[in-house]
DNA sequence: AATAGTTATGTTATAATATAACAATATGAA
DNA sequence: TTCATATTGTTATATTATAACATAACTATT
């Protein structure tokens, strides 16, 4: 099998990104009503803030957008007693984590683990492994999706049983691979 | 290209790993001396903890085990010493950090992506990427080396130049399957 | 051997990533 | 409503990793 059978790397293409958000977005919906599972506000929240880019993001990165858009939403009154705690009213790690949990465990996103960063899938509801191709250019991480792994073949051929596989290929892009010297 | 042409999975085998250790840090020392790199007392000694199982360790586990072996070669005044200050004479992180790069520099160790944690190479010398075979009922970490993964040749085909992968595989090894529900 | 340049180690402090534990709130079913 | 459960909020802390600078060890040269 050849890539012919893979999709493509969307990340790596240009795209109407807009439309690409809306899509994943309109998908992941559909899902969690599927599955009947809850995307709560949080964790659309969260959701919406891995859509902005193909870029993997940290967690803590997660947490910065939240708090911005926190900040910006504060009435007076609650400005002011953010003010009498002596500190900006911020949203706590655990929030992001625990929704990036609920992300993962709906396959809505990944981890990074080479990059201990996040990011939106692209195939909402895919069924095999996904494979990762992380440009250190732009940064972009595209997801690949091959069912032949012949690595996971050859595990079984020495008896292992395979739970789940982590496969990160870094390198450049074909635009920045141009660029680069 | 099949298993046969890979070398088999030491650390899933039953094996005479007093001899396996010692094999391992000849070839370390070899390798260091052919490259005119310097494996230093701290150097050794990681590479020795590391060597001690196919676990991987964390970093601040081998500084636990650097520790303990400090604290037991004391002498009586530095003991005094070490009393005074009010703290056991503990050796700090960047020390097994440090230790950690050279050894990963050099191909003498693996860093495990998906754990945090670092394993002893036992094909030091080799030049194509390792993939990773990480067993959760033993925590023992297989490393095979395919030069085939038709991932990569995917990924040359859509223009993206491979700097590096990271491959880690989790299940369970055969003995352990046995005994998994 | 003394000197100077370099590499490696030691030390202190702190950054970055992640989770435990418990309180408060919201949701959904009976 | 009332209870049970799931989610969110909050505080504190654990875990992993690095920056910055001081000291010591090694190397090559005089
Ligand atoms: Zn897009
Ligand atoms: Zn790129
Ligand atoms: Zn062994
Ligand atoms: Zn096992």
């Amino acid at each position: 099998m050849n890539l012919a059978n893979s999709k493509p790397c969307v990340a790596f293409e240009r795209h109407d990104h807009r439309d690409c958000q809306h899509q994943l977005m309109s998908a992941a919906k559909a899902l969690c009503a599927k599955r009947n599972t809850r995307l709560t506000r949080r964790r659309l929240q969260v959701l919406e803030i891995l859509l902005q880019s193909h870029q993997p993001m940290g967690a803590y990165e997660i947490l910065a957008h939240i708090n911005k858009a926190q900040s910006t939403q504060l009435t007076p009154q609650s400005r002011k007693k953010t003010i009498n705690r002596g500190a900006l009213q911020a949203v706590a790690p655990p929030i992001v984590y625990r929704a990036l949990e609920f992300l993962l465990d709906e396959g809505l996103a990944h981890r990074i683990e080479s990059k201990n960063a996040y990011i939106c899938c692209v195939r909402p509801g895919h069924q095999r492994a996904a494979q990762f191709l992380i440009c250190r250019g732009c940064e972009k991480v595209a997801e690949l999706e091959r069912h032949d792994l012949d690595l996971l073949t050859d595990a079984a051929r020495v008896g292992f049983t395979v739970d789940s596989s982590v496969v990160e290929i870094t390198g450049h892009c074909a635009d920045c691979g141009k660029n680069a010297s």
